[in-house]
DNA sequence: TGTACATCAGTGAACGCGCGTTCACTGATGTAC
DNA sequence: TGTACATCAGTGAACGCGCGTTCACTGATGTAC
């Protein structure tokens, strides 16, 4: 969470944000996003209100960068697994172990979305670089000779230009990624509650199926 | 949302508690659950805050209204779609289509669960009533009775025994529940944003292309 | 049909609570000569 | 090295707000004879 400081004070501070974080992020796995508060944050560390103000501007900022905390966590997971050389149904297991370990933190990023929360700049590039990761997976060198993946961590605009959704390739990400939502948004939320399977297996055979190529075919209406 | 009922009184007390809901449904609209108030809405209807104590014990009773009322809602159109005889396509399309007419209502089901909310067994089992639809209309008569999906519901209760389905028929209908999930989530929350492609064409090949019947060769793994 | 009674919708005041946020202030910590 | 000054963390009081919920009460509506 933090980087290295010279000064004191700034270390300090950074300390300080950090433990404010964390009282947000077991107060948020308590009852979600919605509960959250500064006064009860302070409290729980000792201090009285008004001094959080110190370290965050007020409580929009607080929830901002436990957002992009959230997507930096997801997308730095992903780029690990990928870099180790994953297969996609490897990444997926991977992804869901991520979710399942804090499942709040899940629904933070892909869950109902908070009222009035527009994100930042910052924060759509760090999902594109998760989608970029995604891309790498799904690809096939049959499909394109060129590897899109420094388009997407440049301008997220020139996407649907540089990046025919026609393309086999964007096709398996899309269908990666919503697959992989699908299941994770049912089980996390409990609806699947008294069925009885494991969602793991279940993911696994959405994702090989994907893998089989077949999606080719289908890509002339889009 | 009303029964046809005898006595004026009773009649009255109905009309005011569909009122109540819907000024509800529209403080939803805006701005979520998490913001629903019952002082609100008394003041959009021009009344004190305790008056609405005769029609709902409590803010938490309302909220379940709301949401039986919104499953009920789409089992309703799930239910009259397969009734006038629709493929998996099609039926995904409508499930969208009711999604997309009120997103918080879809969001209120299927979205970040209520801090604290338990569904009565009620409403489980009107979710079971999509998910017989579901299951009935990924049916193929041509499947064996037998395959190695079972795993996948071991300990299952209710699921199995009552429901009629041959395995390969829960997978799909499995699938094609998560697959809808997947796309819908992420279309509602936003995430698709910037990418320009059409969310309806890829839940309708996510939903073709489950139909073809390739789920069979690969459970052997499980 | 009118009258007496019971039922019930809605009010206004009140309770207790917690929230986000501002403000003037105290005391400790770091900095410069 | 010590001293003077500036910086900044944290406090406590206060503001205004809205919430859910209870309570005793008024006035209208329906019911029974």
């Amino acid at each position: 969470m933090t980087e290295s400081v010279r000064k004191p004070r700034e270390r300090y501070r950074a300390q300080v944000r950090d433990e404010v974080k964390r009282h947000a992020w077991s107060q948020i796995a308590g009852a979600g996003v919605t509960t959250l508060s500064l006064n009860a944050i302070a409290k729980e560390m000792g201090m009285s209100g008004p001094a959080l103000y110190r370290y965050f501007s007020g409580r929009d900022e607080l929830i901002t960068e436990l957002i992009r905390d959230a997507y930096r966590s997801l997308a730095d997971t992903v780029r690990a697994a990928f870099e180790a050389g994953t297969t996609a149904v490897a990444l997926a297991a991977v992804i869901r172990k991520w979710a399942l370990s804090d499942p709040h933190r899940y629904l933070l990023i892909y869950g109902t979305p908070v009222p009035g929360y527009h994100a930042p700049d910052e924060i759509t590039a760090i999902s594109n670089e998760i989608l970029a990761v995604l891309l790498e997976v799904c690809a096939d060198p049959s499909d394109q000779p060129k590897t899109p993946f420094d388009v997407l961590l440049g301008t997220n605009r020139e996407w649907a230009s540089a990046l025919p959704a026609s393309s086999p390739t964007v096709h398996r990400a899309l269908s990666f990624w919503t697959r992989l939502q699908g299941v994770l948004s049912l089980e996390l939320a409990g609806h699947f509650g008294p069925m009885g399977f494991d969602p793991g297996l279940l993911l696994a055979e959405e994702v090989a199926e994907l893998s089989s190529g077949l999606s080719s075919g289908l890509s002339s209406g889009l």
